[in-house]
DNA sequence: GTCTATACTGAGATAGAC
DNA sequence: GTCTATCTCAGTATAGAC
């Protein structure tokens, strides 16, 4: 974790390792945080999943919630990467309708939902998490100021509040109909996305004749 | 839980008795799973609530598992309940909205969200709960039918599957959106059900002009 | 730094007295 | 049928050898 510049070559070496193990746990932890959820993964099967003993982990990360804090932060960097590497020419509303068909397409493919409403105890230690938290509001800013650039644009409704919306967005990533329809089977997951951002933007209610 | 005719009045005082105990732990149940959700839920917590001995749930009940599956058994028959007794001369989009209205208004009072979404545990375990699964099947007969029935009267969208209406609405049930807007305080209860049924039927996004 | 082995804790479930 | 006391087990976390 020091930041010193490695004397030896053999040092640099030996942290580097440790660098590819850690990112090995983080991406392990990920995939079994996508499939079981926080409560259901033991530290058990995250050692199992990277092949090294339990007792190791903890040479990594101090506790299970320190790993899931990891995880989910990495997830809120890479969602606002995804944000800022929009191209130039979109507009407000389609970079917000182009980051929610990104984030559900990525649980589409196993990924961690963003926000931990699955499990009251994650939800709770995040709370506390001081990385977790600034990575949070840092993408909560960014969300806003397009929420409010779409209102003016008139492509999102004024009358719903700013948090309103932000959460409606948050709430989406995490929404259990995706997996009911990927579970039954019925829908592949381009359509899936299609019908949930569509549902989302315009509701599930006929436009009265205008 | 035997059905026959007590033949002495001490025999039927007493079943009385242990009948009103479990309503009481079922009762108490109910407001815990609403409050803390299932993981975070102890038997202790439950026998503290009701104010007996733990040992003695077990008199009424075979596992924790069985217990919540008794209190969301509950909450099905009360909704279908709610929606046989709605007001003659609704339509069947109106029927839905009321519907939607009733589930986020009992949540808002700290209810018990319709889908065990927030629990791996219990969600497998329901899976597997015959009584459960009988009483969703009446349930979702009974929406699916209004579904089919607003779809004629173009009061739905007809370009969206029935089983994806059918998870969008069970799915706001248990929307984390509802659990923000309260914990942050900045709006009345009827404004966050107003909100959230308006987002639900229009979308977020403004009408295109028409 | 990684391994094996183990301590500790919380929680679901059961036993036995009354 | 209810109570107190206890069993059992899973799972987090730590100790100690190498």
């Amino acid at each position: 974790m020091s930041a010193v510049i490695a004397p030896v070559a053999r040092k640099s070496f030996r942290e580097a390792q440790f660098s590819i193990r850690e990112e090995a746990i983080v991406e392990a932890t990920n995939r079994l945080l996508g499939s079981k959820g926080y409560e259901m993964m033991s530290m058990d099967d995250i050692a199992a999943e990277v092949g090294i003993a339990k007792g190791s982990l903890y040479r990594h990360f101090d506790s299970k919630e320190a790993l899931a804090a990891a995880v989910m932060v990495r997830l809120l960097q890479r969602t606002r990467a995804i944000l800022v590497g929009l191209p130039e020419g979109l507009s407000a509303i389609e970079r917000l309708e182009a980051l929610l068909r990104w984030t559900l397409a990525e649980r589409l493919a196993g990924g961690v939902p963003h926000l931990p409403s699955a499990s009251q105890a994650l939800r709770d230690s995040l709370l506390a998490h001081r990385a977790y938290m600034d990575e949070l509001m840092a993408l909560s800013e960014s969300v806003g100021t397009l929420i409010q650039q779409a209102k003016s644009d008139a492509t999102l409704r004024g009358d719903l509040r700013d948090e309103f919306i932000l959460y409606t967005l948050y709430a989406r990533s995490c929404d259990p109909t995706l997996d009911f329809l990927k579970a039954t089977g019925s829908m592949t997951d381009q359509e899936i996305v299609d019908q949930m951002v569509s549902a989302c933007l315009e509701g599930i209610g006929a436009r009265r004749a205008g």
